[in-house]
DNA sequence: AATGAATGAGGGTTCATTCAT
DNA sequence: GATGAATGAACCCTCATTCAT
């Protein structure tokens, strides 16, 4: 349950992402990458299917179909292939594939389209997003990561909103890094509960939820014609 | 993190909450009642020092100056003296001890009042509610705890959300429950971010923006004076 | 190994063997200190047949007839069961039922005895003094708990060293100090090797041969009839 | 901890010690040769610092710059590379550099002459009989091995004794075998004491000591000036 | 000759749960 | 009611050894 909204993209968020795993070298051989992602591959989905604590590592080498020292070659502990999961899937939910907005456009439309796709992003990644916060609750080093990854959408948002007091078209009351905490994390509990449940609301409508009630705390305008 | 807002104060939620732990009687004898309120008070308190996985039926013995025997007489399982312990704080948790509002007040006021009182609560009981996250993330029957609590403050919010707008005094794009749904987790994750982690916001400042942006949201008008 | 020769016996060294070992209260139940009896005579019977490192805890709890998680409730390792065996044992070790010599009695006289003594001891014990041997030169811990036992015996006969000394009785250009570990380790080796190889020898003939060398060395004059 | 004494130099002894390694042949090309140098002189540096049993073959080999797979080109084992260690240190270990002594030479001289050589030859491998200690109290095979390297000892010295007592310079009540043991076990002893701790004692005070304590517990009469 | 990935038997350890006292 | 010893399934992890490349 990271921190979302408008302009998801983030090229220095994968180091601060990667260091938990880059402590081990990658194989040196074709071979060994395709154990290694095999593995990788595996944990994922029994993590996704058991969930963290359930998954036991012989469930991950049995899926990758390997032995219990073939794992150990490659990893650790499950935290590490966790992280190593989590490296893998990030850059997907980094960079969701969004055209980038531009930047003098409508704030309306900018904040829209990035809600869209936050959300979609998270759509991708749903189980992932749930596993991560099962275990951000329980190992301080994931709870890190997750606050990393928070702070860094929160950062983005609070300049955005700074940017828009700034031109007179956001509440100059409002502090900005605390509104921008507020309302990124409006937006990933959303998401959190949508995907979570069994919603029965559309992506749409959640979208267009989000965006005006981001769009109306902020006091925007309306857009004059 | 269970969703909060304005009209904080539940007379259903106990039993919902209770469901778990009143599978057992509670023992006939002073001396059996007095065991198990020294377990359950260890309990909590080896709980939020070490967290719920950490802990072992035996920490909680130990501090109970039980022995491991003892336990079962009482409780089943961690999960049944967990479900106990949030059975003893839940009054505190649901009742924050706030003076009813008068409900024909300003409704910003009403709101900063709720919040306040939410922020307060939440205070008090800031470890549980972070064990409560870490457990609602690994147990299904706490998943459903922590919603069904959720459930009880969003449909509150909701209504009042609701009341609002047919009194013209919200914006009536917003569907109300999808916008208590959202400003709730804002509060409740405004909160737990800044339990959690080592904020140096005062609390005033969380209720004012919180307030705010809620007002904000629901394109409140101003008071008239 | 330990350093041995005339004038064994020792109120002190109890203590320190016993260190190791008494880190863990003893059990609170008859039954308690039944079962964790069985477990110290099954390990002492286990390293001695199997030697320290061949042996798996799962001997040890299976010649005690109990179970895995039994063994951790009295033990927390090979290391602390070895421990308590050697304190069982030492008290056999150090007190080796020889009764107490006349100080005053012929120089001669009371080396042999003490040697006899030590040898006698030292065959009661012989798979166990392998075994510290061994364990000696592995472990750190019990090189010190061996390096102990070796200095109290060779501190004992150093003063009695220098007690002939200053009798005149032993040549006074030998390092009493010195000397007496030279001594001490003569025995001591020699007993390790008799019993440690298949030797012919009689317990006489070494106890003899290891007190003629002793005297002559300390150069103390024969008896004057 | 083998058996020193007076006439440290042994031409039998190679092939008794060699045994264990000779299985294999040596390597055909240079570069074989090299790579199996390097891994001698990896284990002998590893097994130095860490302990024959702490020491993994992966040690061996990351220390030998070399793949896993190489080691058993040309080693089938932890215990025959040990041995072949063992097999290059040993022309050190048993000629130890020293000046023949003259044969005829007074009696306590050459066995001052013996125990310095013995106790520097053991000063330039200490670390090295430490190990074949620490093996030697674990694998039956290394017993047999330091146990014939003492035999040798044992017997030569034992020669020398015998030639004194018939030429009426030592003791005659003593029987030279078993005095011989006696007496190079004292020196082997301590020499293992003293490398083994931090011990303050000068290299001359340990000869001088161990050589008045082999005459005087030999009657080695002072010479005649 | 060298590589290094893959193997898997084998041991240690934990801890919730039971039950005789 | 209370005790605390006993249980044993379950899991993690290591590392010597093999073998295809």
């Amino acid at each position: 349950m990271e921190s979302p909204g408008p302009e998801i993209d983030d090229e220095q968020a994968p180091p601060s992402m990667a260091r938990a795993s880059l402590l081990r070298e990658l194989p040196a051989t074709p071979r060994g990458l395709r154990t290694r992602s095999a593995l990788i591959a595996a944990a994922r989905s029994v993590f996704e299917s058991r969930g963290y604590l359930e998954t036991k590592l012989s469930d991950i080498t049995t899926a990758a179909k390997c032995s219990a020292g073939t794992f150990y070659t490659y990893f650790g502990s499950k935290e590490e292939i966790f992280a190593a999961v989590l490296v893998v899937a990030q850059e997907d939910m980094m960079h969701p594939g969004m055209p980038r907005m531009a930047e003098d456009g409508d704030p309306a439309s900018i904040i829209e389209a990035s809600n869209r796709a936050y959300f979609t992003a998270y759509q991708r990644n749903a189980k992932l997003m749930v596993l991560l916060e099962q275990v951000a609750n329980i190992d301080p080093e994931f709870r890190e990561l997750r606050r990393l990854r928070g702070e860094a959408f929160i950062g983005r948002n609070a300049r955005s909103i700074e940017n828009l007091q700034e031109r007179g078209l956001a509440d100059r009351k409002l502090d900005a890094m605390l509104a921008s905490r507020a309302l990124s994390g409006m937006v990933s509990r959303l998401a959190f509960g949508h995907f979570t449940t069994d919603d029965e609301l559309s992506l749409d409508d959640l979208v267009e939820a989000a965006t005006r009630l981001w769009v109306n705390a902020l006091r925007i305008p309306a857009e004059r014609v």
